[in-house]
DNA sequence: AGCATGTGCTTGGTATACTTAGCGCAAGCA
DNA sequence: TGCTTGCGCTAAGTATACCAAGCACATGCT
């Protein structure tokens, strides 16, 4: 890890581009920070994905919309399961008998045996202070 | 229903016509079918899809790969789950992982639409740091 | 200083997803 | 016998997903 973010390049005339739509700008943001959180640089994770790395680049700012199977490669790179892209994606939710979407953070939480009773009202009580609902 | 299939049209040189890969092939192959049973018009369905009826006819045919989401329109317009449709895209089928944590909280958590990205990485770091994954 | 390597990003091109117009045929009605 | 309507498909164009090359900056080594 050498290099660093540079500057951000060029202008900052991003913000609101909204380029292809609005939602999958949160997508890209979505796999920044995952593949932020997985310590990979875009070039490895492009390459495991088996895209280019400008490309990972132009989605992650949210300048395209990436296909089906690109979004498949770039979960697979980063362990997650396909579904969960899509969804990010906001390409699951729709008319069929979908309810569960509300699994709940707070739900997951409490179930979570690996978890003490404190670290479990630690994570809610941040939770709930970022959702506002203090 | 006043017209029919007239005859396929010129040549019958498919068959084996590959065009953009294998899989592609059966998901045209099932989504005619499916449409077929429900009665509909290449132009009917491409309305409810909202995409032209001659691309329908190409993707039924194998010739195009559509993408996510008009894979879920017209998953929608033939009133099942977009998961379906993905999973006959061979768009679901890969390596999940098995990691059993990512169920949980981290699952709830990426899936949480009231949060923002940091957010959820600044959840997911302390969840992790508790349970003692990195 | 100067080179080597690593970072994210821009530029310009190619491939392919997708659309608007229009063809040839089949069925119903005058 | 035409004319109309609906069918699937072809052909030609536009939009956009995607790639190969390369830039500007940053760090580390000598």
């Amino acid at each position: 890890m050498r290099g660093g973010e540079s500057k951000h390049s060029a202008i900052m005339s991003d913000e609101e581009k909204d380029g292809t739509g609005t939602a999958w700008r949160s997508l890209g943001d979505f796999i920044r920070s995952q593949r932020e959180l997985a310590n990979l640089s875009m070039r490895q994770l492009a390459e495991i994905a088996k895209i280019s790395n400008p490309y990972l680049s132009q989605v992650e700012r949210g300048l395209y919309k990436p296909s089906a199977d690109v979004l498949k490669n770039i979960a697979n790179a980063l362990h997650m399961s396909a579904e969960t892209m899509y969804a990010q994606a906001g390409l699951l939710d729709d008319s069929p008998d979908r309810d569960e979407s509300h699994h709940g953070v707070e739900h997951a939480v409490k179930l979570d045996p690996q978890l003490s009773v404190d670290q479990k009202e630690t994570i809610i009580r941040i939770y709930r202070s970022f959702i506002g609902r203090e």
